[in-house]
DNA sequence: CTACACTCTCCCGTCGCGGGAGAGTCAAGG
DNA sequence: CCTTGACTCTCCCGCGACGGGAGAGTGTAG
């Protein structure tokens, strides 16, 4: 019989952690003085410590410990366990090789530009949303603000009310000035009454990588470089057409330098 | 001005978590309404919100991110904290691999025995401890017997108290039964005097693989397989001479099926 | 004016223990 | 036999990054 200090020198584990186990049934000592509380254990259980031992440096948790030491357990429900951690583990680990890169593509930024960094690159899950827009081919980007101004006007008159910030998706695959393919398009809450010029459809939900710039709109060249050159680096591609979300716009400031515009790039991982 | 909620729904980030980092300073609301207490935020916040969770999709604490959001850090100092990251996961993932090798081995044992598994092998660090020995090349492991008897009889003589198992340590490097060199020793807690039979020494600080076993040391040897089948799936190798932990011997007592050994195996990594 | 959706603060739970308080217990030496 | 110091007990807090929920107050659309 041994105390639980002399069991924990014995086996290595704190006497803390023994009594933990004991708490939550993983290894009840041997005998317990009901009159002192004191625990006794016999060297005999450390064979059932080092199998919990062992398999917490699977990564079971102790609860999933607590189940694997039953006794009328079958070798397959062990095997099936065993998988399922396997699993997670794999995940996990990719995960974690995902999230050196990560580090590594900004500690290279860091080093070759030698300054702090000015855009965040971030991954979304963006939720499917039904939208009001109009898609046309325009001259120039210039025309967007009137187009933007033509599909409130109809909205104002269908009286649909707004639910998101505006929206405008470049439908050309490769960037380009002249005779650009935009859609305008703002999220709604309630489907379009059709028989209007107005159509309403559903974005379907897609993972961005974004960013967020503020300023005028001349200078949003230098989101989309940072965006474009965090997506090589980290594993993705671009999967559909940009868009932009306008959060704050001329339509609530006159101050250019306090326009805020969300870049979301659909990505998809590179193969 | 956005409520939490709408912020919340433009970010994608929980409304917990907006206050949450409320709380911690990392993301102040830009407005709040002392009578209410409601947070009041802006577009433009996005962008440092942005920053925070990309710094957290690089692994940083919130803490951390606390710290590298002051404005006034240099950029050594960004890059030291990155690359102290960086340092961080790449240990991390290290440890992760060797997880998911152990699990694959625990698999292939399952598998290839079709059994409960009946050892548990755990790596430990034994800590450095004095012990008093006697070593001697005996014909037989049978004299092992004789020869403890022989060590308690000095430490009877000398005063000297044990101060754990006793252990039995093989220093032939291959196993055999015949003239064998070994070596019994007992943990002591203060030297042994001088001028006598007897002497002690340190048993070095040593990182082992070890099993325990139960039942009479005619079926040991199922152990030591045990434990030498684990050594190479799981990247170890034999470092130094075995050793025998008695923790329920014929000196407590006479039913061999209650003998406890515990079986150490010195293993360094295989590189 | 009345719902109803939203927001607030506060507290508990997660997981595997470690640290510490305050009280009781055990074993060796005088 | 008594003391003393080393152990041991239970109970509670803390970690990290929130999520869940209670109970109370607030905002806005019909």
């Amino acid at each position: 019989m041994l105390k639980i200090g002399d069991f924990s020198k014995l086996s290595l584990v704190s006497v803390k952690t023994l009594r933990h186990y004991d708490e939550l049934g993983l290894l009840k000592p041997a005998f317990v003085d009901h009159f002192t509380g004191y625990r006794y254990y016999t060297a005999a259980q450390l064979g059932r410590l080092n199998r919990i031992l062992a398999l917490k440096d699977l990564g079971l948790s102790l609860e999933e410990i607590g189940i694997l030491l039953q006794e009328d357990l079958s070798v397959e429900q062990i095997r099936g366990m065993l998988r399922l951690r396997q699993a997670e583990a794999q995940s996990h680990l990719q995960a974690l090789q995902a999230q050196i890169q990560r580090v590594e593509a900004r500690l290279r930024q860091l080093e070759e530009e030698g300054v702090k960094p000015m855009y965040d690159v971030v991954l979304k899950t963006v939720p499917a949303q039904r939208v009001a827009y109009l898609r046309r081919v325009l001259p120039t980007y210039a025309g967007v603000g009137e187009l933007f101004g033509e599909l409130f006007a109809y909205l104002n008159r269908l009286e649909v009310r707004p639910d998101g910030p505006t929206i405008l998706i470049m439908h050309d695959p490769e960037c380009r000035d002249e005779d650009v393919d935009v859609e305008v398009a703002i999220p709604v809450a309630t489907a379009v009454p059709s028989g209007t010029p107005l159509a309403d459809r559903v974005l379907p939900q897609v993972q961005v990588a974004c960013v967020v710039y503020q300023g005028s709109y001349e200078g949003i060249g230098a989101a989309y470089n940072a965006v474009m050159a965090w997506l090589e680096p980290n594993g993705y591609k671009i999967a559909a057409p940009c868009r932009e979300n306008y959060l704050i716009s001329p339509g609530d400031t006159t101050d250019p330098a306090q326009f805020v515009t969300e870049i979301q790039v659909p990505v998809e991982k590179a193969s």
